[in-house]
DNA sequence: AGTAGCTTCTGTATCGATACAGTACGCGCT
DNA sequence: AGCGCGTACTGTATCGATACAGAAGCTACT
């Protein structure tokens, strides 16, 4: 049989809960005792306190549980995903607390909720979840721990929030645009609509997308080119099957082999943007100057790519999401963080051209 | 208070046994009985029977861990890592079971051990974790639950082991360049020396390399190199200060710019190789026919950029490690897996310039 | 009627720890 | 001696569930 605190503190001839000190507080027993006490534990075998006994008592379990569904695929694939679970992690790793992956079944609903209400966590955080996979957060978690959101109506429901604003930024962008002169413009998307692959999406659609962050970017990005005059309708929605670079191409090529060829591209990602500027170069068309593209997110390799794009504090959204839930400020007021975005202005963006595209060099 | 099975039982008069049935074992109890139970405990805001009090009478908690080292940053930034995961996650999926991530600090080994020693896990799955931080996995795991390796040694050990033939691996990749005439090598490692930047390594640095894998890889070059005669010492071995595009390209430039530029090149990542492709590149050098270039992990991009490389089966790499933990075979034999790898020859190498290179084109 | 067998529910023991109040004891001070 | 106080340790109650043996009730068959 396993040994347990009570077996070495027989064997060493003290009670269980000086045992128990001697691994959880150091400073209740005399050190002589405590060496006692842990080499005998090491003889029998014994190494230290059962997690699971130990969580039950004393309440907590160390860990937190970050919310995916799908494919974790897609979590992993998107560079921003990765530096806000590193932001994260290390708020995590600063409290001495695990990450718990919870990937959620999108078929199974009811395996999903169960996944939620049977997991070992402290708190929940959603990372890549659909906005039309639950109502509210209140929703994702019955048993009433603490879980950050990063959507407006989680932040209007009065839920713990970590995010930006995510229609403002693209708006920064969008005049950015308009200030260049460009009144054609193409977007593209991922997720637009589950399970359909590459291909225009209508306009109409967009109110509807699954995704919130979709949603609030291409709004964004309306509202600044309606402000200019510029019938929205006008404006191609593509859907890219994955956020990668190469259905970035794909998408792409939908618009930019058309007669009517937009001016500029946003791309809802930089991973989306580079395969933008993939199937420019693949045309012989020049970023910047037939056409103009801009990024969302500013990862690492945007800089090099001299991808025009919005940058977010990636890390630092994890790290506040982690902080949040691993020691909520008092004020309820501090508990939403709304963290500042800036368009990051590189040679991927430029004047529209004034003649049409294949008039000029 | 918050409810609990009794709260609930007592509310519908029953046995707190008959209200656990309700949540676990639907089959014990008739169907009116059981929507009676639910109902209530839904009308009294109970939501389950809770997670930590269930696994410690049940002695399983429904994830298991992975243990990281050094920066998260590290382990999601490389595709064949994040491969892996997926597979893991896959594995656990079908399981219902989720992912503990452990980041285990470097400096601080006494907080690693205790990460380890109180996780909520049902087994671990070493992930990115140097060489010389243990020496056996028993030292990770003194709780007595599954671990899987994935380094020779614990396959040697008897442990439970996922993993690939490195040096057999890169001993293709070695013949295949010797076939092709070259006998200039240099080979591009990342974390080579712990704390160190990009550089040339002494080669007798290699055998003490803290990865496993930089180490075997070497091996199995050196192995190829040394059959054909061909003098190992003067391969140059380059550290890269990370396993990204860009570090690939800076330390490529150690081993480009010489006088006696290799002909050939092998990078122990394909991201790596593609950052030695952008070196190429830069210098308007031309990939397999002025310098041939060989990755390892064939990453989905490696195919597009026409890269030779190994490829390893990763994803299935973590889905065998999550079976193995998951339900390990009852034949010790079936607990240790070796999966195959198969060299891709593509664009990137070819056969070796006979001139000077300067001499061509 | 008796008993066998099934379904449905109950009751108690148990999982392995921590919290907290309480006891014992040594020490300094008056 | 008597009192106060801090340190070192003990003992019991408790955290919230599940396992398992057994009881009760009901049908079916001889």
């Amino acid at each position: 049989m396993r040994p347990t605190l009570q077996t070495v503190a027989d064997a060493v001839g003290v009670s269980r809960s000086t045992v128990s000190n001697a691994y959880s507080r150091p400073d209740q027993l005399s050190p002589e005792l405590r060496d006692r006490i842990l080499s005998t534990a090491a003889r029998l075998g014994y190494s230290g306190p059962d997690p699971t006994a130990r969580s039950l008592r004393r309440g907590r379990v160390g860990s937190i549980g970050v919310l995916f569904t799908g494919q974790l695929t897609y979590a992993f694939t998107d560079p921003f995903a990765i530096q806000f679970l590193i932001g994260l992690a290390e708020a995590a790793e600063h409290h001495n607390t695990g990450l718990l992956l919870l990937p959620l079944s999108e078929d199974d609903e009811e395996a999903a909720a169960r996944s939620v209400r049977e997991a070992l966590v402290d708190g929940f955080c959603v990372y890549c979840v659909p906005s039309d996979w639950y109502r509210s957060l209140a929703q994702i978690n019955p048993r009433g721990l603490p879980v950050v959101g990063a959507e407006l109506r989680d932040r209007e429901a009065g839920a713990m929030f970590v995010g930006i604003d995510e229609a403002a930024a693209t708006r920064a962008a969008g005049e950015h645009l308009i200030r260049l002169g460009h009144r054609r413009l193409a977007v593209i998307i991922d997720r637009g609509t589950p399970g359909r692959g590459t291909g225009p999406l209508r306009v109409d659609d967009f109110d509807t997308l699954p995704h919130y962050v979709a949603r609030e970017r291409l709004r964004g990005y309306r509202d600044a080119f309606t402000a200019a005059g510029v019938d929205w309708p006008t404006v191609t929605v593509v859907n890219a099957a994955a956020n990668t670079r190469a259905e970035g191409a794909a998408a792409a090529a939908h618009v930019l082999d058309r007669a009517d060829r937009p001016t500029a591209v946003f791309a809802i990602t930089d991973l989306l943007a580079f395969g933008v500027l993939d199937a420019l170069r693949a045309r012989g068309l020049r970023a910047g100057r037939d056409v103009s593209v801009i990024g969302f997110d500013d990862i690492p390799d945007a800089a090099t790519a001299r991808l025009t794009t919005v940058r977010q504090p990636a890390v630092e959204r994890g790290r506040a999401a982690g902080v949040l839930l691993l020691d909520p400020p008092p004020e309820a007021a501090d508990r939403q963080v709304v963290l500042p975005t800036e368009l990051i202005v590189r040679a991927s963006t430029g004047p529209a051209p004034t003649a049409t595209p294949t008039e000029r060099n």
